[in-house]
RNA sequence: CGGGCUGUGGCUCAGCUUGGUAGAGCGCUUCGUUCGGGACGAAGAGGCCGCGGGUUCGAAUCCCGCCAGCCCGACCA
């Protein structure tokens, strides 16, 4: 049998749609379930997202943030109240109406008609709603604020169009969710966890992102302002990858989280909400893998080092297993950021090759290959998987230990810079309407699909420019980049469809 | 929710036009030979042909309905 080129088919650039879910199969991550528009998330995939989980975690409980849990389900009632959110998510609620199933006359199980809710439930798209109404019981002064609350939830967005990973009916997310005393204060927490969540995809996730504000139009419904972090995958759509939000006193005005203030007057609280979601695996598979599948930043690696034992004859197997499992003791003692390293020692009964091609489609950041030779010579094989799937070192076994984590830092350091040079070899500046249709008008009609990426062009900051250039070609404005973040990005200009002054260049781009 | 395509063993698919109760490759199991390697040979296991109804002596194949997936569109935090 000949050998493919590469392990994934199609290749990105043949179909990256297609390739991005043979990967997530081949991978191991997830797969489609029987429910429609949701998907079974297999422990490869979960544990990208234990790792996420716990870096983010520590990262909300140093800024002062501590967890909580409330309820699946939302009274209808509650959604209702704040007439922005309400139009942004009711149409897409799951909706309880019964709390009890009987046989019917068919001999079918249904819903009993006598046990019909008085108030149907929602389960929750979000919940805002029904955390505002608890923090309103919590609240009476300005003593009892700030309220510092993340809770790490499943919600349910019954969404016309799924996709695993980066949009399905039920998916897994934190919320935080804040009430202040003071706008200003309040503000900064919606910048600061931004911040907390740039910093996270950059260190951990390798993604570059650019941080900035949505714009009226992408705003959260019911925010008076969406932060957001944007980055680019290598189809060169933007994917926002996690969004912090200014609520005002929407939401308390809404729930009714009022408070005596400290000169004796009823004040409402002014809110925040913040969350990143398992979007994040699938926008990690988008900027890193390759036509071999996954390749896992080490920081979220559920598995950072997998050592595979050779064991090609019977009498030297015991000392090589012993080997590997000695090796992988001493590089569990070893700490990368803070962190014993995570080390698997694969020991299943399969062909060599399939073994280490299962590794790499997986994206397991080093592999380490241990066999009889090795013993003889006191080395081991290593392999990274952000070099080719043949290319080894052959370090002793000190050498392995001392160097592994210089070793994954490079890969996490390599990922990031490679990923900037993409985004940044994508991105142009764009001065004229000509010149802004002809990059967004895809070359090829009938592969639409591999975009041409990031452009910052100058806006009048009108909504309805922003909608006309959404129907005409599908280009959203993902951003107005935080100043600072981006050179000569705020030196005012025309905007590029009207001519009109502009103070800046915003983002625009295809978007997931 | 509209338009298009698709749904056959774990995976990829053939068979459907011209109805006669299932095939291939890969994977899986066992044995053997190999083996720093996604190897080879042999023998096996595994399929309410998405679901429901209809036409028919007989349906994977024809007709209707439904469900699910993918792509495009609308929508989208």
């Amino acid at each position: 049998m000949s050998q493919p080129q590469t392990a994934i088919t199609p290749r990105r650039e043949e179909d990256f749609s297609e390739w991005y879910q043979q990967v997530v199969r081949a991978a191991d991550l997830a797969e489609p379930s029987d429910v429609r528009g949701c998907m079974v998330i297999k422990p490869w995939g979960y544990g990208v997202w234990e790792q996420m989980q716990g870096a983010l975690d520590a990262m909300f409980k140093a800024t002062g943030h501590k967890n909580a849990y409330f309820p699946l389900f939302i009274p209808l009632s509650y959604l209702a109240k704040e007439a922005e959110h309400v139009d942004g998510f009711a149409k897409e609620c799951a909706v309880v109406t019964h709390h009890r199933l009987e046989v019917g006359p068919d001999g079918a199980l249904r819903p009993a008609p006598s046990a019909e809710l008085t108030e149907p439930l929602i389960v929750r798209p979000t919940s805002e709603t029904i955390i505002g109404a608890t923090y309103a019981k919590w609240v009476q002064s300005y003593r009892d604020l700030p309220i510092l609350i993340n809770q790490w939830a499943n919600v349910v967005r019954w969404e016309m169009r799924p996709r695993i990973f980066l949009r399905t009916a039920e998916f897994l997310w934190q919320e935080g969710h804040t009430a202040h005393e003071t706008d200003v204060e309040a503000v900064e927490e919606t910048e600061r966890m931004l911040g907390v969540y740039a910093k996270f995809a950059r260190e951990h996730l390798a993604l570059p992102v650019y941080t900035g504000e949505k714009s009226a139009g992408e705003r959260f419904p019911g925010a008076v302002q969406t932060l957001t972090i944007e980055t680019m995958v290598q189809d060169r759509k933007a994917i926002q990858a996690g969004t912090s939000h200014f609520l005002g006193q929407n939401f308390a005005k809404a729930s009714g989280i009022r408070f005596l203030s400290r000169t004796n007057t009823q004040e409402y609280a002014w809110t925040t909400s913040w969350g990143v979601s398992t979007r994040l695996i699938g926008t990690v598979i988008m900027a890193h893998g390759d036509d071999d599948g996954v390749v896992l930043p080490p920081r979220v690696a559920p598995s950072q080092i997998v050592i595979l034992p050779v064991t090609p004859k019977e009498d030297t197997k015991a000392a090589v297993l012993d080997a590997a499992h000695k090796l992988a003791s001493r590089l569990r003692e070893q700490r990368f950021h803070g962190d014993l390293l995570r080390v698997e020692v694969d020991t299943r009964d399969i062909g060599g090759g399939t073994k280490s091609w299962e590794w790499i489609k997986k994206g397991a950041p080093v592999r380490i290959e241990i066999g009889p030779r090795d013993l003889e010579k006191g080395s081991v094989a290593l392999a990274r998987r952000d070099r080719g799937p043949k290319e080894k070192t052959f370090p002793t076994v000190d050498e392995c230990v001392e160097g592994i984590t210089v070793v994954l830092q490079e890969i996490q350091d390599g990922l990031l810079a490679k990923a900037t040079a993409y985004r940044d070899a994508n991105t142009v500046r764009i001065d004229t309407k000509e010149d802004f249709y002809a990059f967004f008008t895809p070359k090829n009609a009938e592969k639409p699909e591999i975009h041409a990426g990031f452009a910052l062009a100058h806006w009048n900051g009108s909504v309805e420019v922003e909608k006309q250039i959404k129907e005409d070609l599908k280009v959203t404005i993902r951003c107005i980049p935080t100043a600072g973040q981006i050179p000569g990005a705020e030196e005012p200009g025309r905007c590029v469809i009207t001519g009109e002054p502009s103070p800046r260049r915003v983002l625009f781009a295809k978007s997931y």
